[in-house]
RNA sequence: GCGGGUGUAGCUCAGUUGGUUAGAGCGCCAGUUUGUGGUACUGGAAGUCGCCGGUUCAAUCCCGGUCACUCGCCCCA
């Protein structure tokens, strides 16, 4: 590698990125605050069965994905490429079922090894929502009003559909995926090589399958609603219902499916077209045989994950940084004058920088350029009669103010 | 993992049908102003033409490989 540049599938984040992707994990924090969520913040690496057991051995996460590798004590170890399975393991070790329901969010970096395209990273970065322990259909709703109220105030709702189908319980997806391969297999000649694949390791993935002769054989495939028993059928009726009356708009999508083994009823995904191929910006489902499968109390769970860059490309919101007040002292003297003057002003909730090197010229060009509101000249002269020059850059007004007055009077100016 | 496209200054891009000193705009630095910005004018710095190898008298240009980005597939947030 002559020339140093970041690992394949990671990047660098700052500026704007950096801006729009603070805002959407603010907001996450915000909103999901307000429907009682707290924070479960969990190792960023975890023993491989952690992973390995609920995503399913035979899904592409758990075969080629993952980074896995063996530490110095021999343990096998696994960077998370997801927080679901994480967070259901913390509740587990903790012991957390006594007070039912957990509602936990959480938000970081998750790893997986991809081929990397546009929002789509090998290290890549989510927010997490998860409710544990309520088999309610109206957690569900829960879960979602949560999610299109984030989406709300990212301003982007109005360009994401929300498409939403049930898997049915234990019962009817083991049903349906029968109902499937039976069905796939007789046309098996005429399936695309991958789909003659998933034959065998997702069946349910056959369905949104993107080829077209694919596409010919799944118009005429089997419906989960064929396979689902009547109390799923009626949990799905009444996370309907819960859509309707909360507003959120929805397409029903009978092909939706989920590729992770865990997922049971409910499935979602938020998909915008605005991204090309990696269209999907948050999406989750029941997974009510999760912790069990761990190796904890039955407990059922419902959550999602959505992408923080893809939200972050589509809601190109950010605060502005926070426009400081520049401190320009003119010789030693005024330097350490400065240091003090500065103090005072952050202790007054100002952002307050120093810039001590070059002309005044120079100053106030770095400072016109780093958006800055006011500058502060110090020199000999403003010393020795104790007052700053204090300089309104949008206005370009200077007034000679004295050192204890200075905090009220840039507040005044500001107003 | 599979297929297509791209890679020239900090950024966005021209260009060379293979031939001496590779260009522009923006940005950056300096000056016009010994302590007063945004405009304007003048001047300047900056590129192993992604990297390695091959063909050739000669490669930034052609060929092969490689790395990275990008679009689609796969997968998925």
């Amino acid at each position: 590698m002559s020339k140093l540049q970041p690992a394949r599938g990671t990047r660098d984040i700052y500026g704007d990125d950096a801006r729009h992707m603070t805002m959407v994990v603010d907001t996450f924090k915000r909103v999901a605050a307000s429907y009682g969520f707290e924070e479960m913040v969990t190792p960023i690496f975890e023993f491989t069965e952690v992973y390995k057991r609920p995503l399913g051995e035979a899904s592409d996460i758990v075969s080629k994905e993952m980074y896995s590798f063996e530490d110095r004590g021999g343990e096998e170890i696994t960077l998370r490429p997801e927080f679901t399975a994480g967070v259901c393991r913390a509740f587990i070790s903790n012991g957390l079922q006594q007070n039912l329901p957990c509602r936990f969010m959480s938000h970081g970096p998750a790893f997986r090894y991809e081929r990397p395209q546009k929002g789509r990273y090998r290290q890549f970065h989510q927010i997490n929502a998860e409710l544990l322990g309520s088999d309610a259909p109206e957690s569900d709703v829960d879960m979602l009003s949560l999610a299109w109220r984030i989406l709300s105030e990212l301003g982007i709702s109005d360009d994401v559909v929300l498409h939403f189908n049930t898997l049915g319980d234990v019962q009817s997806r083991t049903q349906y995926r029968d109902a499937l391969v039976a069905y796939f297999s007789k046309h098996k000649d005429t399936l695309s090589e991958d789909s003659k694949r998933r034959l065998t390791t997702n069946p349910l993935r056959i369905l949104d399958s993107k080829d077209a002769s694919d596409k010919e054989i799944v118009a005429n495939a089997p419906l989960i609603s064929g396979s689902l028993t009547d109390e799923a059928r009626s949990f799905f009726d009444t996370v309907r219902r819960g859509l309707d009356v909360i507003g959120i708009p929805y397409h029903h999508d009978e092909r939706l499916v989920r590729g992770l083994d865990y997922y049971t009823h409910t499935a979602f995904e938020f998909v915008t077209s605005a991204l090309g191929a990696q269209g999907t910006v948050l999406a989750g489902g029941r997974y009510d045989g999760l912790i069990e499968q761990l190796g904890g109390p039955v407990t059922p769970g419902i959550g999602w994950a959505g992408g923080i860059e893809r939200l972050a490309m589509l809601s190109q919101a950010g605060a502005a940084p926070a426009r400081s007040v520049v401190m320009m002292p003119m010789g030693d003297a005024a330097t350490l004058k400065a240091f003090a003057l500065a103090e005072g002003l952050r202790r007054n909730n100002f952002t307050v920088t120093q810039d001590r090197s070059g002309n005044l010229k120079k100053r106030l060009n770095r400072a016109n350029k780093a958006s800055a509101r006011f500058a502060v000249v110090i020199g000999d002269n403003e010393l020795e009669n104790g007052v700053v020059a204090l300089k309104d850059l949008d206005t370009g007004t200077q007034q000679e103010i004295s050192f204890d007055r200075l905090a009220s009077a840039i507040q005044e100016s500001n107003k």
